[in-house]
RNA sequence: GGUCUCGUGGCCGAGUGGCUAGGCAGAGGUCUGCAAAACCUCCCACAGCGGUUCGACUCCGCUCGAGACCUCCA
């Protein structure tokens, strides 16, 4: 298929021309999330915008292998080499298994990503599921003289690799500042340099999840497990790695790091980072405690919402932005894409049913044309969107005999339709994971109602008629008149 | 303090050296028993100050403001 994918590459800081390293195959790894709370909407971004990258990807007929981890194990709190665990300290707290938690929350993370209609990727990888594999990168980054072991820890020395390679490509973050701006080696600091950063930590007493190594027990930093369970499934080079931008630095430079520590290649051909979803201006994160995770948007069960809002709603909202701005969150926000997927959705239903004529007055190719420019510049889903609202004019038009549009035309905007806002966006309506019986009877249900309500309005006995719309308002079923007749919908 | 990004109409958000983003909200109109929806029209924005240019919201500089990263965070 003709195509000009450009993508946007963190890396060169310029847009580049898509190439996979060996096509049809394309290789993509994402960063997961570390399971020890519900995901919020932050989450939801690079779930998002990497399910529109795969889709995309499948749709110019790329075979997409999609790695997205789960991080179990190794992501410490406060400082990347004294904190805690964080799966530990819940484990602790809620007296449970570490792997308790871990499933718990991986399990919820699963139910919440198929609520916004996120594909599953084709592997998940556990962080903990791959002690083996990360133990033998650290094992092959000391041989190449690129770490150093110090009581049971094992610590990339960033200054020796800085000599041959150079790190902090991907940051723009120059060594010498780094230094300069770190704070200074507390007394009892085993590490040769304040920038170095653990590939292997020894397990403390306490410390619950540990697993022996060639160093003694402990466990993995958090940087090797993407390094090692990416090389594992994609090779030593892929094609794309995602993620938030605020992995940037440290996590992703140091995957670079390592990689070529290890194998002497960069590992990864484009990076790819989704900005922050910001809230008063702010981003939100855990450590401002700012966050309001998807359940609490489905529900609407928080004090920041006046209302729930659709998984469906979230994922407009989320795609209306490009993945490299911020977006900002908020009530007034949130309610517009609602309005907006709705109306959106509305026009592919009247879509459905529309009547083609002899010949067409307006012109629908532009819209094809442009959702693919759209999605060809960096993934532009907003533009996309705009493009497809241009259409919906168009739909809404010809059901109101403005406009018309003969049997070609309607069935190139339903193919349009169909491909870009149900298979690439991944704007499919509430209604459609229900049941197609139930579906039915209650369209068959409907349908006599509305016929008893249409004798009703014959007569002008507009009690009766309006009765039966008040009372299927009350079932939030919303009735509209028409010229071709009344027609329904669930609110 | 260092590195970087951004500042678009009431709100959210694209984009571009000269030509309409789009959505939501608001105003008027068409339609309609009423209502809703739909459609049409309007609200013609680009932080400020300089500079480059025939022409800048778009390029450059400065100022002001906001944010991200530099420590765990998607």
């Amino acid at each position: 298929m003709q195509h000009q994918l450009v993508v946007y590459n963190s890396l060169s800081r310029k847009k580049e021309l898509f190439k996979p390293f060996s096509p049809p195959f394309a290789g993509m790894y994402v960063c997961g999330p570390t399971v020890y709370g519900d995901a919020h909407l932050g989450h939801a971004r690079p779930a998002i915008t990497f399910d529109l990258v795969l889709r995309y990807l499948q749709h110019l007929g790329y075979k997409v292998r999609y790695v997205r981890n789960i991080t179990d194990v190794g992501h410490l709190e406060n400082d990347s080499d004294h904190g805690e665990d964080k799966i530990g300290k819940k484990a602790r707290i809620e007296q449970l298994e570490p792997m308790e938690v871990v499933q718990f929350f991986t399990d919820r993370y699963h139910q919440d990503m198929d609520l916004l209609n996120v594909k599953r990727p084709s592997i998940e990888p556990r962080a903990s599921g791959h002690i083996i594999e990360q133990i033998e990168m650290v094992k092959t980054i000391l041989e190449n003289g690129f770490a150093y072991v110090v009581n049971g820890s094992v610590y990339f020395d960033v200054h020796q690799y800085h000599k041959s390679r150079s790190y902090g490509r991907l940051s723009g973050r120059i060594l010498e500042d780094l230094i300069a701006g770190n704070r200074v080696l507390e007394a009892q600091d085993e590490k040769r340099h304040a920038e170095d950063f653990a590939l292997w930590k020894k397990a403390g007493e306490g410390h619950i999840m540990r697993w022996p190594s060639p160093w003694g027990e402990g466990f993995p930093g958090w940087h090797i497990e993407c390094s090692a369970m990416s090389s594992k499934y994609l090779g030593e080079v892929f094609d794309i790695h995602g993620g938030g931008m605020d992995l940037l630095f440290p996590h992703h430079e140091c995957e670079i790091a390592q990689s070529n520590a290890a194998t002497g290649k960069d590992a990864v051909r484009y990076w790819m980072h989704n900005n922050m979803i910001t809230i008063n201006g702010q981003k939100m994160g855990k450590s401002l405690g700012n966050f309001i995770t998807l359940r609490e948007f489905f529900e609407g069960n928080h004090p920041s919402l006046d209302q729930p809002y659709s998984p469906m709603s979230i994922r407009f909202f989320i795609l209306q932005a490009h993945y490299r701005s911020t977006l900002d969150f908020s009530n007034e926000a949130l309610q517009a894409s609602d309005k907006g997927l709705k109306r959106l959705l509305e026009a592919y239903e009247t879509l459905q049913n529309l009547q083609p004529a002899e010949k067409s007055t307006v012109e629908t190719q532009h819209v094809e044309k442009k959702c693919y420019e759209a999605l060809n510049d960096d993934f532009n889903s907003p533009l996309a969107i705009a493009a497809l609202f241009d259409a919906v004019k168009t739909i809404n038009s010809v059901k109101d005999k403005k406009e018309s549009l003969d049997k070609a035309g309607i069935s190139h905007l339903k193919a349009t339709f169909d491909t870009f806002l149900i298979d690439i966006l991944g704007l499919k309506g509430e209604s459609a994971s229900e049941s197609k019986k139930f579906h039915d009877l209650v369209g068959s249900l409907m349908q006599m109602v509305l016929e008893l309500r249409q004798n009703a309005r014959q007569n002008k006995d507009w009690q009766t008629s309006d009765k039966i719309r008040n009372e299927l308002s009350r079932l939030k079923i919303e009735v509209k008149d028409g010229k071709d007749g009344a027609t329904w919908s669930l609110q």
